[in-house]
DNA sequence: AAGGGGCGTTCCGATATTTAGAAAAATGTT
DNA sequence: AACATTTTTCTAAATATCGGAACGCCCCTT
Protein backbone atom coordinates (compact mmCIF):
# COMPACT_ATOMS: atom_id res chain seq x y z
CA UNK A 1 0.00 0.00 0.00
CA UNK A 2 0.93 3.82 -0.86
CA UNK A 3 1.44 5.80 2.09
CA UNK A 4 -1.25 8.76 2.35
CA UNK A 5 -0.99 11.91 1.05
CA UNK A 6 -1.44 13.56 4.37
CA UNK A 7 -0.49 11.14 7.35
CA UNK A 8 -1.04 11.79 10.98
CA UNK A 9 2.29 11.19 12.07
CA UNK A 10 1.05 11.12 16.10
CA UNK A 11 -1.42 8.36 15.31
CA UNK A 12 1.41 6.60 13.10
CA UNK A 13 3.54 6.89 16.32
CA UNK A 14 0.93 4.91 18.22
CA UNK A 15 0.41 2.62 15.62
CA UNK A 16 4.11 1.43 15.56
CA UNK A 17 3.87 1.58 19.23
CA UNK A 18 1.32 -1.26 19.51
CA UNK A 19 3.37 -2.93 16.46
CA UNK A 20 6.12 -3.53 18.73
CA UNK A 21 4.59 -4.45 21.82
CA UNK A 22 2.77 -7.40 19.86
CA UNK A 23 6.00 -8.54 18.36
CA UNK A 24 7.15 -8.69 22.01
CA UNK A 25 8.35 -12.17 22.45
CA UNK A 26 9.74 -11.84 25.90
CA UNK A 27 6.16 -11.77 27.24
CA UNK A 28 7.65 -9.28 30.01
CA UNK A 29 6.15 -6.44 28.24
CA UNK A 30 7.64 -3.56 27.14
CA UNK A 31 9.36 -0.40 29.12
CA UNK A 32 9.46 3.32 27.79
CA UNK A 33 13.09 3.59 27.28
CA UNK A 34 13.48 0.54 25.51
CA UNK A 35 10.33 1.37 23.13
CA UNK A 36 11.85 5.27 22.86
CA UNK A 37 15.23 4.09 21.72
CA UNK A 38 13.73 1.18 18.93
CA UNK A 39 11.28 3.73 17.85
CA UNK A 40 13.55 6.85 18.11
CA UNK A 41 11.01 9.09 19.85
CA UNK A 42 11.41 10.74 22.91
CA UNK A 43 10.42 9.26 25.78
CA UNK A 44 8.41 11.87 27.60
CA UNK A 45 6.07 11.37 24.08
CA UNK A 46 6.12 7.51 24.12
CA UNK A 47 4.90 7.86 28.08
CA UNK A 48 1.93 10.23 26.74
CA UNK A 49 1.00 7.77 24.00
CA UNK A 50 1.06 5.14 26.31
CA UNK A 51 -1.25 6.20 28.80
CA UNK A 52 -3.42 7.22 26.29
CA UNK A 53 -3.34 3.85 25.05
CA UNK A 54 -4.07 2.59 28.25
CA UNK A 55 -6.99 4.72 28.72
CA UNK A 56 -8.93 2.73 25.88
CA UNK A 57 -7.36 -0.57 26.92
CA UNK A 58 -5.45 -0.89 24.17
CA UNK A 59 -2.29 -1.89 26.10
CA UNK A 60 -2.04 -2.58 29.32
CA UNK A 61 0.62 -1.24 32.23
CA UNK A 62 1.93 -3.99 33.98
CA UNK A 63 1.84 -1.10 37.60
CA UNK A 64 4.54 -3.94 38.84
CA UNK A 65 7.30 -3.73 36.93
CA UNK A 66 6.29 -0.56 34.66
CA UNK A 67 6.20 -2.51 31.48
CA UNK A 68 3.74 -2.09 29.01
CA UNK A 69 1.90 -5.16 26.63
CA UNK A 70 -1.36 -5.77 24.23
CA UNK A 71 -5.13 -5.18 26.19
CA UNK A 72 -7.70 -6.90 25.57
CA UNK A 73 -9.24 -4.63 23.98
CA UNK A 74 -7.06 -4.93 21.20
CA UNK A 75 -8.56 -8.98 21.26
CA UNK A 76 -11.97 -7.94 21.70
CA UNK A 77 -11.75 -5.45 18.67
CA UNK A 78 -9.77 -8.04 16.57
CA UNK A 79 -12.27 -10.69 17.12
CA UNK A 80 -15.07 -8.54 15.45
CA UNK A 81 -12.78 -8.77 12.19
CA UNK A 82 -13.80 -11.90 11.23
CA UNK A 83 -17.31 -11.35 12.09
CA UNK A 84 -17.64 -8.34 9.66
CA UNK A 85 -15.87 -10.07 7.04
CA UNK A 86 -17.43 -12.94 6.31
CA UNK A 87 -18.25 -15.05 3.32
CA UNK A 88 -22.15 -14.10 3.87
CA UNK A 89 -21.28 -10.28 4.31
CA UNK A 90 -19.40 -10.06 0.93
CA UNK A 91 -20.32 -7.81 -1.80
CA UNK A 92 -21.27 -8.64 -4.80
CA UNK A 93 -18.97 -6.52 -6.63
CA UNK A 94 -15.68 -8.90 -7.34
CA UNK A 95 -17.92 -11.41 -8.37
CA UNK A 96 -20.14 -9.07 -10.75
CA UNK A 97 -16.68 -8.31 -11.74
CA UNK A 98 -15.45 -11.15 -12.56
CA UNK A 99 -18.61 -12.52 -14.95
CA UNK A 100 -18.14 -9.72 -16.70
CA UNK A 101 -14.20 -10.15 -17.34
CA UNK A 102 -15.33 -13.66 -18.47
CA UNK A 103 -18.34 -13.35 -19.58
CA UNK A 104 -19.75 -16.20 -18.07
CA UNK A 105 -21.43 -17.63 -14.85
CA UNK A 106 -19.97 -17.32 -12.14
CA UNK A 107 -20.38 -19.33 -8.98
CA UNK A 108 -19.60 -19.26 -5.13
CA UNK A 109 -20.12 -23.28 -3.15
CA UNK A 110 -19.46 -24.03 0.07
CA UNK A 111 -20.00 -27.68 1.70
CA UNK A 112 -23.06 -28.34 3.72
CA UNK A 113 -23.34 -32.19 4.15
CA UNK A 114 -21.70 -34.11 1.97
CA UNK A 115 -23.12 -31.42 -1.05
CA UNK A 116 -22.24 -28.43 -2.61
CA UNK A 117 -24.78 -25.53 -1.71
CA UNK A 118 -24.33 -22.39 -4.20
CA UNK A 119 -24.56 -19.67 -1.90
CA UNK A 120 -23.73 -16.60 -4.89
CA UNK A 121 -24.18 -16.57 -8.52
CA UNK A 122 -23.87 -14.01 -11.25
CA UNK A 123 -25.38 -14.62 -14.57
CA UNK A 124 -22.89 -14.43 -17.40
CA UNK A 125 -23.47 -11.77 -19.86
CA UNK A 126 -23.58 -14.15 -22.72
CA UNK A 127 -27.45 -14.73 -22.48
CA UNK A 128 -28.54 -17.47 -24.81
CA UNK A 129 -26.86 -20.14 -23.32
CA UNK A 130 -26.56 -20.53 -19.70
CA UNK A 131 -26.46 -22.86 -16.66
CA UNK A 132 -29.65 -22.35 -14.62
CA UNK A 133 -28.67 -23.46 -11.15
CA UNK A 134 -29.71 -21.31 -8.02
CA UNK A 135 -28.41 -20.15 -5.00
CA UNK A 136 -29.32 -22.26 -2.49
CA UNK A 137 -29.25 -25.40 -4.61
CA UNK A 138 -27.31 -28.56 -3.75
CA UNK A 139 -25.26 -30.55 -6.14
CA UNK A 140 -23.46 -33.18 -5.55
CA UNK A 141 -19.47 -32.83 -5.09
CA UNK A 142 -18.08 -35.61 -6.85
CA UNK A 143 -19.07 -34.40 -10.17
CA UNK A 144 -18.45 -30.42 -9.46
CA UNK A 145 -15.68 -28.31 -9.88
CA UNK A 146 -16.88 -26.39 -6.69
CA UNK A 147 -17.60 -29.52 -5.31
CA UNK A 148 -13.52 -31.24 -5.80
CA UNK A 149 -12.03 -27.67 -4.67
CA UNK A 150 -13.63 -27.62 -1.82
CA UNK A 151 -12.78 -31.45 -0.63
CA UNK A 152 -9.47 -31.09 -1.79
CA UNK A 153 -7.80 -30.49 1.14
CA UNK A 154 -9.91 -32.92 3.48
CA UNK A 155 -8.03 -36.08 4.46
CA UNK A 156 -8.20 -38.75 2.26
CA UNK A 157 -10.58 -41.09 4.51
CA UNK A 158 -12.99 -37.62 5.50
CA UNK A 159 -13.70 -37.98 1.52
CA UNK A 160 -14.16 -41.37 1.47
CA UNK A 161 -16.60 -41.52 4.35
CA UNK A 162 -18.78 -38.25 2.82
CA UNK A 163 -19.19 -39.87 -0.68
CA UNK A 164 -22.73 -41.59 0.07
CA UNK A 165 -21.79 -44.25 -2.54
CA UNK A 166 -24.93 -46.55 -4.42
CA UNK A 167 -22.91 -50.27 -4.17
CA UNK A 168 -19.65 -48.58 -3.96
CA UNK A 169 -20.08 -46.53 -6.90
CA UNK A 170 -20.54 -42.09 -7.05
CA UNK A 171 -23.75 -41.04 -8.64
CA UNK A 172 -23.61 -40.85 -12.33
CA UNK A 173 -25.13 -37.99 -14.15
CA UNK A 174 -23.39 -38.04 -17.35
CA UNK A 175 -21.02 -40.13 -19.40
CA UNK A 176 -18.48 -38.14 -17.92
CA UNK A 177 -18.68 -38.31 -14.22
CA UNK A 178 -16.34 -39.79 -11.90
CA UNK A 179 -18.12 -42.96 -10.70
CA UNK A 180 -15.28 -44.31 -8.65
CA UNK A 181 -14.45 -43.30 -5.31
CA UNK A 182 -10.83 -44.37 -6.02
CA UNK A 183 -10.65 -42.72 -9.35
CA UNK A 184 -12.25 -39.69 -7.74
CA UNK A 185 -9.44 -39.72 -5.02
CA UNK A 186 -6.98 -39.26 -7.96
CA UNK A 187 -8.77 -36.72 -9.44
CA UNK A 188 -8.60 -34.26 -6.32
CA UNK A 189 -4.92 -35.02 -6.01
CA UNK A 190 -4.63 -33.74 -9.27
CA UNK A 191 -7.00 -30.86 -8.39
CA UNK A 192 -4.25 -29.82 -5.33
CA UNK A 193 -1.18 -29.71 -7.57
CA UNK A 194 -2.71 -27.77 -10.02
CA UNK A 195 -4.47 -25.48 -7.80
CA UNK A 196 -7.56 -25.59 -9.49
CA UNK A 197 -10.64 -28.03 -10.65
CA UNK A 198 -12.02 -28.91 -13.63
CA UNK A 199 -15.85 -30.49 -14.04
CA UNK A 200 -14.91 -31.69 -18.44
CA UNK A 201 -19.51 -32.63 -18.65
CA UNK A 202 -19.48 -34.59 -15.43
CA UNK A 203 -22.02 -32.49 -14.04
CA UNK A 204 -24.03 -31.93 -17.15
CA UNK A 205 -23.96 -32.29 -20.56
CA UNK A 206 -22.33 -29.51 -22.09
CA UNK A 207 -21.01 -28.01 -19.01
CA UNK A 208 -17.24 -27.14 -18.41
CA UNK A 209 -16.45 -25.75 -15.50
CA UNK A 210 -13.34 -24.44 -13.57
CA UNK A 211 -13.01 -23.63 -10.15
CA UNK A 212 -10.46 -22.24 -7.63
CA UNK A 213 -10.44 -21.99 -3.59
CA UNK A 214 -11.22 -19.63 -1.39
CA UNK A 215 -9.37 -19.26 2.12
CA UNK A 216 -10.59 -17.62 4.80
CA UNK A 217 -8.11 -15.63 7.61
CA UNK A 218 -7.48 -19.65 9.17
CA UNK A 219 -5.93 -20.76 5.77
CA UNK A 220 -8.87 -23.31 5.33
CA UNK A 221 -10.94 -23.01 2.13
CA UNK A 222 -14.29 -22.43 3.15
CA UNK A 223 -15.68 -21.76 -0.20
CA UNK A 224 -15.12 -22.37 -3.50
CA UNK A 225 -15.42 -19.64 -6.99
CA UNK A 226 -16.23 -21.42 -10.18
CA UNK A 227 -16.91 -20.14 -13.75
CA UNK A 228 -19.16 -21.97 -15.85
CA UNK A 229 -19.13 -22.16 -19.47
CA UNK A 230 -20.94 -23.76 -22.18
CA UNK A 231 -18.70 -26.56 -23.85
CA UNK A 232 -19.24 -25.02 -27.37
CA UNK A 233 -17.62 -21.54 -25.97
CA UNK A 234 -14.62 -23.52 -24.83
CA UNK A 235 -10.99 -23.88 -26.16
CA UNK A 236 -7.44 -23.80 -25.01
CA UNK A 237 -7.21 -19.73 -24.72
CA UNK A 238 -10.66 -19.44 -23.11
CA UNK A 239 -8.82 -21.77 -20.53
CA UNK A 240 -6.04 -20.04 -19.87
CA UNK A 241 -7.64 -16.59 -19.89
CA UNK A 242 -10.11 -17.90 -17.21
CA UNK A 243 -7.88 -19.70 -14.75
CA UNK A 244 -6.12 -16.18 -14.89
CA UNK A 245 -9.02 -14.59 -13.71
CA UNK A 246 -10.46 -16.86 -11.64
CA UNK A 247 -6.52 -17.12 -9.99
CA UNK A 248 -7.00 -12.88 -10.00
CA UNK A 249 -10.24 -12.78 -7.64
CA UNK A 250 -10.30 -15.83 -5.82
CA UNK A 251 -7.04 -14.26 -4.17
CA UNK A 252 -8.91 -10.88 -3.60
CA UNK A 253 -11.73 -12.37 -2.47
CA UNK A 254 -9.48 -14.88 0.08
CA UNK A 255 -7.85 -11.44 1.29
CA UNK A 256 -11.00 -9.65 2.07
CA UNK A 257 -11.64 -12.83 3.76
CA UNK A 258 -8.70 -12.66 5.68
CA UNK A 259 -5.97 -15.17 4.07
CA UNK A 260 -3.00 -13.94 4.57
CA UNK A 261 -0.56 -16.14 2.61
CA UNK A 262 -0.16 -19.78 1.78
CA UNK A 263 -0.24 -20.54 5.58
CA UNK A 264 -1.80 -17.83 7.53
CA UNK A 265 -2.97 -19.76 10.77
CA UNK A 266 -0.97 -18.38 13.33
CA UNK A 267 1.60 -20.64 15.45
CA UNK A 268 0.86 -22.20 18.64
CA UNK B 1 -9.65 3.69 34.92
CA UNK B 2 -8.97 7.54 35.38
CA UNK B 3 -8.24 9.32 32.51
CA UNK B 4 -4.46 10.13 31.82
CA UNK B 5 -2.69 13.32 32.71
CA UNK B 6 -1.37 14.41 29.38
CA UNK B 7 -3.63 12.64 26.61
CA UNK B 8 -2.92 12.85 22.99
CA UNK B 9 -5.89 13.79 21.82
CA UNK B 10 -5.20 12.90 18.15
CA UNK B 11 -4.46 9.39 19.51
CA UNK B 12 -7.71 9.45 21.08
CA UNK B 13 -9.52 10.69 17.84
CA UNK B 14 -8.17 7.15 16.02
CA UNK B 15 -8.88 4.98 18.94
CA UNK B 16 -12.12 6.15 18.94
CA UNK B 17 -12.63 5.83 15.08
CA UNK B 18 -11.48 2.15 15.64
CA UNK B 19 -14.09 1.33 18.30
CA UNK B 20 -17.48 3.03 16.14
CA UNK B 21 -16.15 1.08 13.04
CA UNK B 22 -15.83 -2.33 15.53
CA UNK B 23 -19.26 -1.98 17.12
CA UNK B 24 -20.46 -1.70 12.86
CA UNK B 25 -23.28 -3.86 13.06
CA UNK B 26 -24.30 -3.38 9.61
CA UNK B 27 -21.30 -5.10 7.86
CA UNK B 28 -21.30 -2.69 5.13
CA UNK B 29 -18.64 -0.95 6.77
CA UNK B 30 -18.73 3.31 7.77
CA UNK B 31 -18.23 6.22 5.60
CA UNK B 32 -16.77 9.11 6.64
CA UNK B 33 -19.61 11.62 7.00
CA UNK B 34 -21.28 9.35 9.43
CA UNK B 35 -18.08 9.07 11.11
CA UNK B 36 -17.21 12.76 10.94
CA UNK B 37 -21.06 13.16 12.68
CA UNK B 38 -20.61 10.23 15.17
CA UNK B 39 -17.49 11.63 16.62
CA UNK B 40 -18.21 15.16 16.04
CA UNK B 41 -14.64 15.96 13.70
CA UNK B 42 -14.03 17.68 10.59
CA UNK B 43 -14.56 15.43 7.75
CA UNK B 44 -10.90 16.12 6.50
CA UNK B 45 -9.83 15.63 9.84
CA UNK B 46 -11.55 11.52 9.74
CA UNK B 47 -10.53 11.05 6.30
CA UNK B 48 -6.92 11.68 7.28
CA UNK B 49 -6.57 9.68 10.10
CA UNK B 50 -8.26 6.78 8.11
CA UNK B 51 -5.88 6.59 5.41
CA UNK B 52 -3.11 6.49 8.05
CA UNK B 53 -4.59 3.70 10.19
CA UNK B 54 -5.57 2.22 6.49
CA UNK B 55 -1.73 2.33 6.15
CA UNK B 56 -1.41 0.16 8.55
CA UNK B 57 -3.66 -2.41 7.56
CA UNK B 58 -5.83 -1.46 11.08
CA UNK B 59 -8.39 -0.58 8.89
CA UNK B 60 -9.86 -1.62 5.38
CA UNK B 61 -11.39 0.46 3.05
CA UNK B 62 -13.53 -0.99 0.11
CA UNK B 63 -12.94 1.39 -3.11
CA UNK B 64 -16.57 0.10 -4.73
CA UNK B 65 -18.25 1.51 -1.83
CA UNK B 66 -15.78 4.11 0.19
CA UNK B 67 -16.44 2.21 3.13
CA UNK B 68 -14.22 1.73 5.93
CA UNK B 69 -14.11 -1.26 8.02
CA UNK B 70 -11.98 -2.89 11.04
CA UNK B 71 -8.92 -4.80 9.06
CA UNK B 72 -6.91 -7.91 9.12
CA UNK B 73 -3.96 -6.93 11.28
CA UNK B 74 -6.15 -5.79 14.10
CA UNK B 75 -7.15 -9.43 14.37
CA UNK B 76 -3.27 -10.55 13.79
CA UNK B 77 -2.75 -7.89 16.80
CA UNK B 78 -5.31 -9.29 19.05
CA UNK B 79 -4.31 -13.21 18.27
CA UNK B 80 -1.20 -12.09 20.31
CA UNK B 81 -2.97 -10.71 23.22
CA UNK B 82 -3.66 -13.93 25.09
CA UNK B 83 -0.71 -15.16 24.24
CA UNK B 84 0.80 -12.68 25.64
CA UNK B 85 -0.65 -13.20 28.68
CA UNK B 86 -1.14 -16.51 29.23
CA UNK B 87 -1.29 -18.50 32.19
CA UNK B 88 2.40 -19.29 32.10
CA UNK B 89 3.62 -16.34 31.57
CA UNK B 90 1.80 -14.60 34.78
CA UNK B 91 5.15 -13.49 36.78
CA UNK B 92 4.68 -14.81 40.14
CA UNK B 93 4.61 -11.34 42.19
CA UNK B 94 0.85 -11.62 42.79
CA UNK B 95 1.59 -15.02 43.80
CA UNK B 96 4.12 -13.74 45.86
CA UNK B 97 1.91 -10.79 47.38
CA UNK B 98 -0.84 -12.97 48.32
CA UNK B 99 1.10 -15.83 50.02
CA UNK B 100 3.01 -12.37 52.02
CA UNK B 101 -0.54 -11.35 53.02
CA UNK B 102 -1.45 -14.41 54.56
CA UNK B 103 1.42 -15.87 55.53
CA UNK B 104 0.94 -19.46 53.51
CA UNK B 105 1.84 -21.48 50.47
CA UNK B 106 -0.18 -20.60 47.56
CA UNK B 107 -0.71 -23.21 44.34
CA UNK B 108 -1.92 -22.20 40.88
CA UNK B 109 -3.43 -25.59 39.29
CA UNK B 110 -4.85 -26.72 36.14
CA UNK B 111 -6.79 -29.97 35.18
CA UNK B 112 -4.50 -32.05 32.83
CA UNK B 113 -6.20 -35.45 32.61
CA UNK B 114 -8.21 -36.33 35.33
CA UNK B 115 -5.82 -34.80 38.13
CA UNK B 116 -4.70 -31.65 38.81
CA UNK B 117 -1.08 -30.60 37.90
CA UNK B 118 0.27 -27.78 40.16
CA UNK B 119 1.93 -25.30 38.29
CA UNK B 120 3.29 -22.80 40.67
CA UNK B 121 3.82 -22.69 43.88
CA UNK B 122 4.99 -20.20 46.67
CA UNK B 123 6.02 -21.23 50.11
CA UNK B 124 4.22 -19.54 53.02
CA UNK B 125 6.26 -17.53 55.47
CA UNK B 126 5.45 -19.66 58.49
CA UNK B 127 8.00 -22.43 58.16
CA UNK B 128 8.12 -25.08 60.31
CA UNK B 129 4.55 -26.63 58.89
CA UNK B 130 4.38 -26.64 55.35
CA UNK B 131 2.81 -29.16 52.97
CA UNK B 132 5.65 -29.86 50.18
CA UNK B 133 4.00 -30.26 46.84
CA UNK B 134 6.21 -29.22 43.61
CA UNK B 135 5.27 -27.71 40.90
CA UNK B 136 4.41 -30.79 38.14
CA UNK B 137 3.23 -32.39 40.49
CA UNK B 138 -0.59 -34.24 40.23
CA UNK B 139 -2.79 -34.81 42.32
CA UNK B 140 -6.36 -36.38 42.68
CA UNK B 141 -9.04 -33.77 41.75
CA UNK B 142 -11.89 -34.92 43.80
CA UNK B 143 -9.74 -34.74 47.00
CA UNK B 144 -8.47 -31.04 46.72
CA UNK B 145 -9.45 -27.63 46.71
CA UNK B 146 -7.92 -27.03 43.87
CA UNK B 147 -9.08 -29.83 41.81
CA UNK B 148 -13.01 -29.22 43.24
CA UNK B 149 -12.43 -25.90 41.77
CA UNK B 150 -11.40 -26.72 38.22
CA UNK B 151 -14.48 -28.73 37.61
CA UNK B 152 -16.93 -27.32 39.31
CA UNK B 153 -18.46 -25.74 36.06
CA UNK B 154 -18.12 -28.56 33.84
CA UNK B 155 -21.59 -30.83 33.12
CA UNK B 156 -22.24 -33.06 35.67
CA UNK B 157 -21.31 -35.86 33.15
CA UNK B 158 -18.19 -34.87 32.50
CA UNK B 159 -17.43 -34.52 36.25
CA UNK B 160 -18.58 -38.02 36.53
CA UNK B 161 -16.37 -40.01 33.46
CA UNK B 162 -13.42 -37.65 34.56
CA UNK B 163 -13.52 -40.04 38.23
CA UNK B 164 -11.93 -42.89 37.63
CA UNK B 165 -13.70 -44.83 39.65
CA UNK B 166 -12.35 -48.25 41.74
CA UNK B 167 -14.76 -50.56 42.06
CA UNK B 168 -17.31 -46.69 41.85
CA UNK B 169 -15.05 -45.24 44.67
CA UNK B 170 -13.03 -42.57 44.56
CA UNK B 171 -9.60 -43.14 46.21
CA UNK B 172 -9.40 -42.29 49.66
CA UNK B 173 -6.25 -40.84 50.98
CA UNK B 174 -7.57 -39.51 54.09
CA UNK B 175 -10.70 -40.56 56.24
CA UNK B 176 -12.33 -37.08 55.18
CA UNK B 177 -11.56 -37.79 51.32
CA UNK B 178 -15.06 -37.77 49.66
CA UNK B 179 -15.55 -41.35 47.98
CA UNK B 180 -18.63 -41.47 46.65
CA UNK B 181 -19.36 -40.05 42.96
CA UNK B 182 -22.40 -39.16 44.07
CA UNK B 183 -21.23 -36.92 47.04
CA UNK B 184 -18.48 -35.10 45.23
CA UNK B 185 -21.54 -34.01 42.78
CA UNK B 186 -23.26 -32.50 45.87
CA UNK B 187 -20.07 -31.13 46.72
CA UNK B 188 -19.57 -29.54 43.76
CA UNK B 189 -22.41 -27.91 43.90
CA UNK B 190 -22.14 -26.63 47.11
CA UNK B 191 -18.65 -25.21 45.78
CA UNK B 192 -20.21 -23.60 42.45
CA UNK B 193 -22.85 -21.71 45.04
CA UNK B 194 -20.19 -20.61 47.13
CA UNK B 195 -17.86 -19.57 44.35
CA UNK B 196 -15.03 -21.40 46.81
CA UNK B 197 -13.69 -24.72 47.35
CA UNK B 198 -12.58 -26.20 50.55
CA UNK B 199 -10.21 -29.31 51.29
CA UNK B 200 -11.15 -30.08 54.65
CA UNK B 201 -8.27 -32.71 55.57
CA UNK B 202 -9.57 -34.53 52.57
CA UNK B 203 -6.58 -34.66 50.55
CA UNK B 204 -3.79 -35.09 53.24
CA UNK B 205 -3.92 -35.05 57.43
CA UNK B 206 -3.66 -31.66 58.82
CA UNK B 207 -4.06 -29.84 55.64
CA UNK B 208 -6.83 -26.85 55.00
CA UNK B 209 -7.20 -25.92 51.21
CA UNK B 210 -9.12 -23.12 50.00
CA UNK B 211 -9.53 -21.96 46.33
CA UNK B 212 -10.72 -19.66 43.76
CA UNK B 213 -11.33 -20.28 39.91
CA UNK B 214 -8.77 -18.36 37.28
CA UNK B 215 -10.94 -17.38 34.60
CA UNK B 216 -9.51 -16.59 31.17
CA UNK B 217 -10.73 -14.26 28.54
CA UNK B 218 -13.69 -16.68 27.37
CA UNK B 219 -14.89 -16.80 31.38
CA UNK B 220 -13.95 -20.12 30.96
CA UNK B 221 -12.02 -22.00 34.58
CA UNK B 222 -8.98 -22.26 33.70
CA UNK B 223 -6.58 -22.62 36.31
CA UNK B 224 -7.57 -22.41 40.11
CA UNK B 225 -5.69 -20.51 42.84
CA UNK B 226 -5.56 -21.46 46.32
CA UNK B 227 -4.14 -21.25 49.78
CA UNK B 228 -2.96 -23.99 51.89
CA UNK B 229 -2.86 -24.20 55.74
CA UNK B 230 -2.17 -26.29 58.13
CA UNK B 231 -5.11 -27.72 59.93
CA UNK B 232 -3.79 -26.47 63.36
CA UNK B 233 -3.88 -22.75 62.37
CA UNK B 234 -7.16 -22.43 60.76
CA UNK B 235 -10.08 -20.99 62.90
CA UNK B 236 -13.33 -18.95 61.45
CA UNK B 237 -11.12 -15.60 61.28
CA UNK B 238 -8.60 -16.60 59.38
CA UNK B 239 -10.97 -18.95 57.08
CA UNK B 240 -12.65 -15.52 56.68
CA UNK B 241 -9.81 -13.25 56.13
CA UNK B 242 -7.93 -15.74 53.59
CA UNK B 243 -11.28 -16.10 51.31
CA UNK B 244 -11.06 -12.26 51.22
CA UNK B 245 -7.61 -12.47 50.15
CA UNK B 246 -8.17 -15.48 47.75
CA UNK B 247 -10.82 -13.46 46.00
CA UNK B 248 -8.80 -10.36 45.80
CA UNK B 249 -5.91 -12.03 44.01
CA UNK B 250 -7.83 -14.66 41.75
CA UNK B 251 -10.15 -11.64 40.47
CA UNK B 252 -6.74 -9.77 39.35
CA UNK B 253 -5.12 -12.77 38.35
CA UNK B 254 -8.21 -13.34 36.27
CA UNK B 255 -7.94 -9.93 35.08
CA UNK B 256 -4.77 -10.30 33.56
CA UNK B 257 -5.56 -13.15 31.70
CA UNK B 258 -8.37 -11.29 29.73
CA UNK B 259 -11.60 -12.21 31.68
CA UNK B 260 -13.95 -9.21 32.20
CA UNK B 261 -16.86 -9.56 34.19
CA UNK B 262 -19.17 -12.36 34.55
CA UNK B 263 -20.18 -13.05 31.00
CA UNK B 264 -17.35 -12.31 29.13
CA UNK B 265 -17.65 -13.98 25.90
CA UNK B 266 -18.21 -11.54 22.95
CA UNK B 267 -21.71 -11.49 22.07
CA UNK B 268 -22.89 -13.05 18.05
C1' DA C 1 -30.82 17.24 -19.28
C1' DA C 2 -30.23 20.01 -15.73
C1' DG C 3 -30.23 20.88 -10.93
C1' DG C 4 -29.64 19.66 -6.10
C1' DG C 5 -27.95 17.00 -2.23
C1' DG C 6 -24.71 13.89 -0.45
C1' DC C 7 -20.26 12.13 -0.30
C1' DG C 8 -15.16 11.85 -0.51
C1' DT C 9 -11.00 14.33 -1.45
C1' DT C 10 -7.62 18.23 -1.71
C1' DC C 11 -5.51 22.15 0.07
C1' DC C 12 -4.26 25.94 3.13
C1' DG C 13 -3.70 29.25 6.90
C1' DA C 14 -4.69 29.78 11.98
C1' DT C 15 -3.78 27.81 16.12
C1' DA C 16 -4.15 24.49 19.35
C1' DT C 17 -1.31 20.34 20.30
C1' DT C 18 2.48 17.85 20.28
C1' DT C 19 7.15 17.58 21.16
C1' DA C 20 11.65 17.29 23.13
C1' DG C 21 14.26 18.37 26.86
C1' DA C 22 15.20 19.36 31.51
C1' DA C 23 14.33 18.22 35.93
C1' DA C 24 11.99 15.76 39.63
C1' DA C 25 10.50 11.51 41.49
C1' DA C 26 10.77 6.71 41.77
C1' DT C 27 13.03 2.56 41.31
C1' DG C 28 16.70 -0.64 41.21
C1' DT C 29 21.70 -1.69 41.54
C1' DT C 30 26.38 -1.71 43.21
C1' DA D 1 24.24 4.70 51.22
C1' DA D 2 25.42 6.56 46.88
C1' DC D 3 24.82 5.78 42.04
C1' DA D 4 22.58 4.64 37.82
C1' DT D 5 18.52 4.00 35.32
C1' DT D 6 13.95 4.46 34.75
C1' DT D 7 9.49 6.77 34.84
C1' DT D 8 6.87 10.90 35.36
C1' DT D 9 5.93 15.94 35.47
C1' DC D 10 6.08 20.28 33.41
C1' DT D 11 6.90 23.99 30.05
C1' DA D 12 8.09 26.85 26.19
C1' DA D 13 8.81 26.51 21.23
C1' DA D 14 7.29 24.96 16.94
C1' DT D 15 5.37 21.81 14.39
C1' DA D 16 1.73 19.20 12.83
C1' DT D 17 -3.24 19.10 13.22
C1' DC D 18 -7.71 20.97 12.30
C1' DG D 19 -11.79 22.62 10.12
C1' DG D 20 -13.43 25.32 6.51
C1' DA D 21 -13.94 26.13 1.77
C1' DA D 22 -13.74 24.47 -2.72
C1' DC D 23 -13.70 20.79 -6.08
C1' DG D 24 -15.18 16.67 -8.33
C1' DC D 25 -17.99 12.74 -8.31
C1' DC D 26 -22.13 10.05 -8.24
C1' DC D 27 -26.96 9.42 -7.58
C1' DC D 28 -31.43 10.90 -7.18
C1' DT D 29 -35.13 14.02 -8.30
C1' DT D 30 -37.36 17.36 -11.02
Amino acid sequence: MNKPKYPVLTVMKALEIIEVLSQDSSNRGVGISELSRKLDLGKSTVHRILETLKYYGFIDKNEETNRYRLGWSLYNIGQMVPRQNQLYNLDNTLLIELSQKVKETVNVGVISGSEVVIISKIEGSAENLRVNLQPGEHEALHATALGKMLISELPEEAIRSMMDKDRGRLKKLTHNTITSVDDLIKEIEKTKRQGYAVDNEEFCIGLYCMAMPLRDYTGNIIAALSVSTPYARINETKIKETLEDLKEYSGKISKILGYQGKDSRPLP
